[in-house]
DNA sequence: AGCCAGGTTGCGG
DNA sequence: CCGCAACATGGC
């Protein structure tokens, strides 16, 4: 970790109501942060190669041009955690998770990031969406210094073949890729403009990319459009809302519960959900099959 | 060794 | 609208 990094520090009084930054970077939305020792995180925002800590009373972060906005703004922390959870309905499983994880906040991420990290995470576990998002940066990035990488440029992105992506391990995923890439650089899909258009609006223009379906476009408006009540459903969620109602079957069945079910702030509800199913089957899963191995 | 993964697409009903 | 197969790949 450079010690010559400006250094910042938000004093977690002043954030609206708890933060948990491990939590908010292991729970599944973003997949460019690396744990290093002492606690410190390494990541990259805005082409600004990033370390953060959280302290007893502080979130630190040292970044070569490090502001505070950018960091309250990237982890929205002045969302109103407090009254988000205030404002979900009494369910054991959500007031189960939010106690266990209390202080994960979404990231507002760079739509252009969140959507290639998201076209990419169809259909592969978490680590390999890292690996997978890790060698686009290394590939077409920009070096920022500190052996880090910004993400690609859509122009250079589009400008790559289906086979180098392929090389790069993306599979089948290499073409949608490069369909986001192109139309980003060729002003079919601009990212701005959408940030602007009301969710329904911006979903669908989302999902003209190929690649792009329901979910993922519902990760792009949750992570980065600010709409928050946008809820992915992806497995884990299909079988969390399932066990709450059965009878549903289609995304937009699934989906349109949730957003009735939890409110204006049913997307933040999600990622507990979410990252409680996830954490939870992990370990039982790891108990069976060590119990299995325990016998043999 | 299989199973499964922050799904989407194109097809036929 | 629905259900269904195909899709590529690697971690566990």
């Amino acid at each position: 970790m450079p010690n010559e990094l400006a250094e910042v520090r938000i004093a977690l009084s002043s954030t609206a109501g708890p933060f948990d930054l491990a939590s908010t970077l292991t729970c599944g939305q973003v997949f460019r942060w690396h744990s290093g020792e002492d606690g410190w995180w390494q990541g990259v925002i805005q082409d600004r190669a990033v370390w953060v800590r959280q302290e007893a009373d502080a979130l630190v972060g040292r970044s070569n041009l490090s502001e505070k906005g950018s960091l309250r703004r990237y982890f929205r922390l002045d969302d109103d955690l407090e009254a988000i959870y205030r404002s979900f309905p009494r369910d054991p499983r959500l007031a189960a998770a939010i106690a266990r994880y209390r202080g994960l906040r979404l990231i507002r991420q760079d739509p252009w990031d969140c959507a290639v990290s998201f076209v990419c995470a169809t259909f592969c576990h978490v680590p390999r969406i890292r690996r997978m998002v890790d060698a686009l940066c290394q590939s077409y990035g920009d070096a920022i210094g500190w052996e880090q990488f910004g993400s690609p440029r859509p122009e250079r992105l589009a400008g790559a073949t289906e086979s180098e992506l392929r090389a790069l391990g993306l599979g089948y995923r290499a073409l949608n890729v490069l369909d986001l890439a192109r139309r980003v650089e060729d002003g079919r899909l601009d990212l701005d403009e959408l940030r602007k258009k009301p969710y329904q609006e911006a979903a669908a223009k989302l999902r003209e990319v190929r690649g792009i379906g329901h979910k993922v476009a519902d990760c792009v408006a949750l992570f980065s459009l600010d709409h928050l009540s946008a809820v992915p459903v992806d497995v884990w969620m299909e079988r969390v809302l399932k066990a709450r109602a059965p009878r549903l079957g289609s995304y937009n069945e699934l989906a349109d519960f949730a957003r009735v079910e939890f409110g204006p702030f049913a997307g933040y509800a999600q990622q507990y959900l979410f990252h409680q199913a996830r954490m939870e089957t992990g370990e039982r899963e790891l108990c069976r099959t060590s119990e299995r191995r325990c016998k043999l």
